[in-house]
DNA sequence: ACCGGAAGTG
DNA sequence: CACTTCCGGT
């Protein structure tokens, strides 16, 4: 198929800034060219001169003379011109750090896998964290109750290659709570193929407060093939959204066992069962959950006896949603993580884990 | 425009 | 080693 249009991605997405590394501080190595255009490439200011055009990593120069004049400047080399700097490029192809797009006139492409650091390589060593402001991307995060997370910085481009950095322990400045708006917008983020490609631009929050807006209608959003998935990430979802999430996939037979369970077994001790509703009434999966709450069987604090129903209907695939003690919501975020001292700073894959 | 050999540079 | 300079060829 030949390749749609492909939205250049947005600057700030568009490439690992772990390519940034530490060896470009001052008095130290030289700088390369690969590294200067990536650093072009990352400003704004130069979208008329170099910008990321077409397929990922792929980039085109928009003025040649301009490009080289720069890189000049940058070098000391005054007589720099684009036949010399498109030499110096020419010679990445054998180092597979660039290859040439054919039949796109000044434009290359980044090859990724030979960028990124052997996997093997030690941990990156980041500055400490006293230092490094962590700052938000455009999209909202919030999460709620859990103060206190462990957050995992990792560099990446693509998600195969993930960076194992030491884990560090921060404390978010303030209690925030991840909504599933948020979540429908992370799992966007995460995945390159998602409708929307440009996802840091547009952004979906049209519709009033995002724990109104979601209905029903929001577990089965494109691209979120695996519904447990979302519950996953329960323990940061409320008792009642979680009963959502269950009723929805409870089967009408489970529904009539589970009825079956609240009236006669789990009823009133031997009082008889009061009916609010004529037997045989269908009942809503929901309705049910919520009955469970109203008679204290169930709350935030112990979900053992909606663990047992569970277990009664059979339907353990859905145990490990309900339980208050995620192992690891392993929640993971794009941040833009900002170091103060070095010019290192970048985007990494942040995963938040709930110790709280 | 784009390629890649050859020789030179710090 | 990572280019820079130069250049003949497509």
């Amino acid at each position: 198929m030949t390749s749609p249009m492909t939205s250049p991605p947005p600057a700030g997405f568009a490439f690992p800034e772990w390519a940034y590394k530490a060896e470009s501080s001052p008095g130290s190595r030289q700088i390369q060219l690969w590294h200067f255009i990536l650093e072009l490439l990352r400003q704004e200011r130069y979208r008329e001169v170099i910008a990321w055009q077409g397929d990922y990593g792929e980039f085109v120069i928009k003025d040649p003379d301009e490009v080289a004049r720069l890189w000049g400047v940058r070098k000391c080399k005054p007589h720099m011109n684009y036949d010399k700097l498109s030499r110096a490029l020419r010679y990445y192809y054998n180092k597979r750090i660039l290859h040439k797009t054919k039949g796109k006139r000044f434009t290359y492409k980044f090859n990724f896998n030979k960028l990124l650091p052997p996997l093997t390589a030690t941990p990156l060593q980041l500055p400490p964290l006293t230092a490094t402001p962590l700052q938000l991307p455009p999209l909202t995060i919030t999460l709620s109750r859990c103060h206190h997370w462990t957050v995992t910085l990792s560099s990446s481009t693509t998600d195969r290659h993930l960076l194992q950095v030491p884990p560090l322990t921060v404390t978010l400045s303030s209690p925030v709570s991840l909504t599933v708006e948020s979540l429908r917008a992370l799992s966007q983020l995460h995945s390159p193929q998602g409708g929307g490609v440009g996802t840091g631009a547009h952004h979906g929050h049209r519709r009033g407060q995002p724990g109104e807006a979601a209905g029903r209608t929001w577990r089965r959003w494109p691209g979120w093939e695996e519904e447990e998935e979302c519950l996953d990430f329960y323990g940061m979802l409320s008792l009642h959204r979680l009963f959502e999430v269950l009723a929805a996939q409870l089967t009408p037979s489970d529904v009539a066992v589970l009825s079956f369970l609240l009236d006669e077994a789990l009823g009133d001790g031997d009082a008889a069962p009061r009916r609010p509703r004529g037997r045989g009434d269908p009942r809503d999966g929901l309705e049910l959950l919520l009955e469970l709450e109203r008679r204290g069987l169930c709350h935030e604090g112990d979900l053992g006896q909606l663990r047992q129903l569970l277990r009664l209907l059979a339907r353990h695939d859905l145990l490990r949603c309900v339980t208050l003690k995620r192992p690891r919501p392993d929640i993971r975020l794009r941040v833009r993580a900002e170091y103060c001292e070095h010019e290192r700073a970048g985007l990494y894959w942040v995963i938040l884990g709930y110790t709280g």
